[in-house]
DNA sequence: CGATTGCTTGACCCCCATCAATCCTCGTGG
DNA sequence: CCACGAGGATTGATGGGGGTCAAGCAATCG
């Protein structure tokens, strides 16, 4: 496989902050994994032991709630690191993570992350940004969830889909999620989900092609979202 | 004012990792302020500048919806640190700060913190780990708004405070919240809140003395929360 | 080419947001 | 000391949002 000085990837995310020689190092014990889509890249309670470097697909990550249903947290993609979380505090995953499509990653073994923590300031401290960005997220999100109607968190989500993952210019998406994927992250039922979008499309704001799903009127579903 | 050398509270957050050095300089600019109850801690969009340690009292920390109602994302009290998130991103708070009752805090200035992090390992591990703790903890806030209904939320947010907040064997709370302040948490509107917290009385489940709020069945409270 | 999985639509009903009226409680000023 | 006003607590009535069950259809796969 690649090595780590070379490669891009890194530039996205907190690995850019260290230096030659780590990336020398984790580059000789790294582990590239390739997950299809629908496998598992780690669950629920599984020890991660390390983190995951997204070198290029999609994944989602969800926990289970008590009514037995997957929420899912987030979507994560190319450049984007999971498992820092559980290797700071050292426990045990409480999410699950799941290929949407092929996905190739690879694993960084714990003391090596360890290791640049415990000696580079700029990783550490890069590393506390990227966390304290996920919180003041995680706080919209809350809410969003809490304050929102169905339909609001809909068309804000399309609109995050849009933002994150449009791949060229006539508005397709990288990602390919099922009615099922869009009503876990909402938090709703998935005939709710499919109702409305029904309806979206039906005004214009959102095009339906199969399972794709193109957003055509932005301005407007950022209108439904805010609530008018 | 005390010496943060000397002060208990630090024991309770990351402040445990400085050494004295740093803390007898911390000590020399920190200020101590006095929120009386209902008054404004820091509000959206203002530019901290530093931390806050909190000595004694109960803080609700909120973020405004577009729907204009305010959400309580978190209750902080003595030995909760606040801030450090806007500090490490270098961003305007997103959040607010508004006092339960009286509250003694003390304001430590960005640079002391940012020195810290930048020569003290184990200050910053601490960060870390609290950080990812806090994520932790967001996810399941976000499983719960998304996937419960309201009286499911309103029993776990019953039993969070009883198990935050409670101060003696009798089971009262430190905290007195008003109907509005628990609808808040739970994102639901004060009268439907009222409506569940009745039917809970009747039921047994806690009991109503006033304002104050008594749990009584944290067991039946629990299977109400995971939906039985 | 069955069979499984995902998509769609209809019907039903309960939860909960909203509006409104009343009661309670406490702080303030006369 | 009491009246009174304001904000909080409570209860009722009502309508719509959205969860759930069920049936039919389309698409994908071994």
């Amino acid at each position: 496989m690649g090595k780590c000085e070379q490669c891009i990837i890194r530039e996205f995310n907190s690995l850019k902050s260290l230096t030659k020689q780590e990336l020398t190092r984790i580059s000789g014990c790294k582990v590239s994994k390739t997950i299809k889509k629908g496998e598992v890249l780690f669950k629920e309670g599984e020890h991660i032991n390390g983190v995951y470097c997204i070198r290029d697909g999609i994944c989602k990550v969800s926990k289970m709630s008590d009514n037995g249903r997957d929420q899912i947290i987030n979507l994560i993609k190319k450049g984007d690191i999971i498992g820092e979380r559980s290797l700071v505090n050292n426990e045990a995953s409480n999410l699950k993570a799941i290929a949407v499509n092929d996905v190739q990653v690879c694993f960084i073994p714990k003391e090596e992350i360890l290791n640049g923590l415990q000696n580079n300031i700029d990783f550490s401290m890069d590393m506390l940004k990227s966390m304290a960005n996920s919180l003041k997220n995680a706080d919209n999100v809350i809410v969003d969830m809490a304050q929102k109607t169905v339909k609001q968190r809909l068309a804000a989500t399309l609109l995050f889909l849009h933002n994150k993952f449009k791949s060229n210019e006539d508005g397709y998406l990288d990602i390919l999620l099922t009615r099922e994927d869009i009503a876990n992250i909402i938090g709703t039922a998935t005939e709710s989900a499919i109702r409305l979008l029904s309806e979206f499309n039906k005004k214009g704001y959102i095009k339906l092609k199969g399972k794709q799903v193109v957003v055509t009127n932005p301005t407007e579903l950022q209108q439904i979202a805010q609530g008018f």
